[in-house]
DNA sequence: AACCGAGTATACCGTTCGGTATATTATTTG
DNA sequence: CAAATAATATACCGAACGGTATACTCGGTT
C-alpha cells in the first residue's frame, strides 16, 4: 500500500471512531506509519485530507445515482433501485457511510459541514430531479420535490443507521417496505 | 444572569454552531464574560459542562415523554401525542435540539457519544415500553418493539431536522401524516 | 555523469489545548 | 462580628495542536 493510501485508510478509521475534530494529524501519520510532511505533501492540510477522503469515497455512491436515479415512468421502481443502491453502497463501505452519517447533521460552521455540503447538495439535486420528472405522472407532487428528496434521503439514512447499529437487516424486503411507506406518506 | 447560566448559554451557542470538539474552553469563558476557573468551579471539566448542558436541557423532553408516552389502548393516539410533544420541544429549544441532533450519529468513541448515550437509551426505553404495552392489542408486533422504537424516533428526528433547516413546518397535519406513515409501514 | 522532481525524515515553529495552584473577594452562616 | 464557604481573578503548567523549513534519498531523464 502506498503512503497516500495508508494515510487515507488510517484517517477514515480514526475519523469514523472518534470524529474529525478529535483526531490530530500526528496520530493519523503514526497509525499510517509515515511522518507529517508526507501527509502535507499529499493533502496540503488536515482539511484537504478530509475533502479528499470524502470525495474519493463518494464517487461510488455518485456513480450509482447516475445510473439508477433516472425516472423512466415508474416512480416506485426508480425509488426501489435507488434504495437498493444506497443499501449496497453502505454495506460495501460501512466505515465510510457511518462517517458520512455522522456528518449528516454536523454543525453548519464546522469544517466537516463545509466538506460534506457539496456531496449533500449533489445527492439532493439528483433526487429532486427524479421527483420533478415524475410530476407529469403525479400531478399532486408539484412544488414539493425539495421536501420529497429530503424526506426520502432521511428515511434511507435512518434505516441505514439502524442497520449499521445492528437493529435491522438491509434486505430486499426492507427496500420494498421503505419505498411503499414513503409513497404512502406522500399520497395520503 | 448568573455566571453559571452565562457559561451554559455560551457553550450551547458555540457547540451548536461549530461542534463540541472544535470549541475550546477559553472561547466559552470569553463569550460568557468569565474566566476559566469559574467554569471549572461549576462544572469540573469541559466534559462535565457538556453533560450538564445535555442533562439540564433534556429534562423538558423527559417530562413530556413521562406524561405523553403512556399507552392507554389507542396506539395511533399515543404516537400522535408523542410526535406533538417532540415538535413542541424542538421548537421551544431549537438550538439545543439541533445540537442533540448533531450528536445523534456521533462516533461511538467520541466524548459526545458517551454524553448522549444516556438520554438516547432513556428515550428508547420509554418508546419501547409503549410498543410492548401495545402488543396485546396488535399481535403482529411481538418482538419488534426495539426496531419500532428506533424507527419511530428516526422518523421524528428526520422531520425535525427538515424543519430546523426550513424544509417543512411542524404542523398538526404533519403530526398526523408521520404517525399514519409509520403505522402503515409497520402493518403492511 | 548531471540533473530533476517526487517522496520522506529530522527537528522545529508559534499557538492553543484542557486544566490548576494560589490568592482574593463576596456571601452566607453561626 | 467572626468564621466559614462560595465565587472569582491572576498567572501559570505541560502537552498537544496544525503546520513548515531544511535537507536527504532515490528512480527516472537528459
Amino acid at each position: 500500500m502506498t503512503s497516500r493510501d495508508a494515510i487515507l485508510e488510517s484517517a477514515l478509521t480514526l475519523f469514523d471512531s472518534r470524529g474529525y475534530d478529535a483526531v490530530g494529524v500526528q496520530e493519523i501519520v503514526e497509525t499510517a506509519g509515515v511522518t507529517k510532511p508526507t501527509l502535507y505533501h499529499f493533502f496540503g492540510s488536515k482539511n484537504g485530507l478530509l475533502e479528499t477522503l470524502i470525495d474519493e469515497n463518494f464517487v461510488g455512491l455518485s456513480q450509482m445515482l447516475g445510473e439508477d436515479a433516472i425516472y423512466h415512468g415508474d416512480l416506485t421502481l426508480t425509488l426501489q433501485k435507488i434504495v437498493k443502491g444506497y443499501f449496497k453502497f453502505a454495506l460495501e463501505n460501512r466505515r465510510y457511510y457511518r462517517f458520512q452519517l455522522s456528518l449528516w447533521f454536523s454543525p453548519p460552521e464546522s469544517e466537516a459541514f463545509q466538506a460534506v455540503s457539496a456531496i449533500n447538495e449533489q445527492q439532493h439535486a439528483i433526487l429532486e430531479k427524479v421527483f420533478i420528472d415524475a410530476v407529469a405522472n403525479h400531478g399532486n407532487m408539484r412544488g414539493r420535490h425539495k421536501v420529497y428528496a429530503a424526506t426520502f434521503l432521511g428515511m434511507i439514512n435512518t434505516y441505514i443507521g439502524l442497520a449499521l447499529n445492528g437493529y435491522v437487516e438491509l434486505s430486499d424486503q426492507l427496500v420494498y417496505q421503505i419505498v411503499h411507506q414513503f409513497m404512502h406518506g406522500i399520497f395520503s
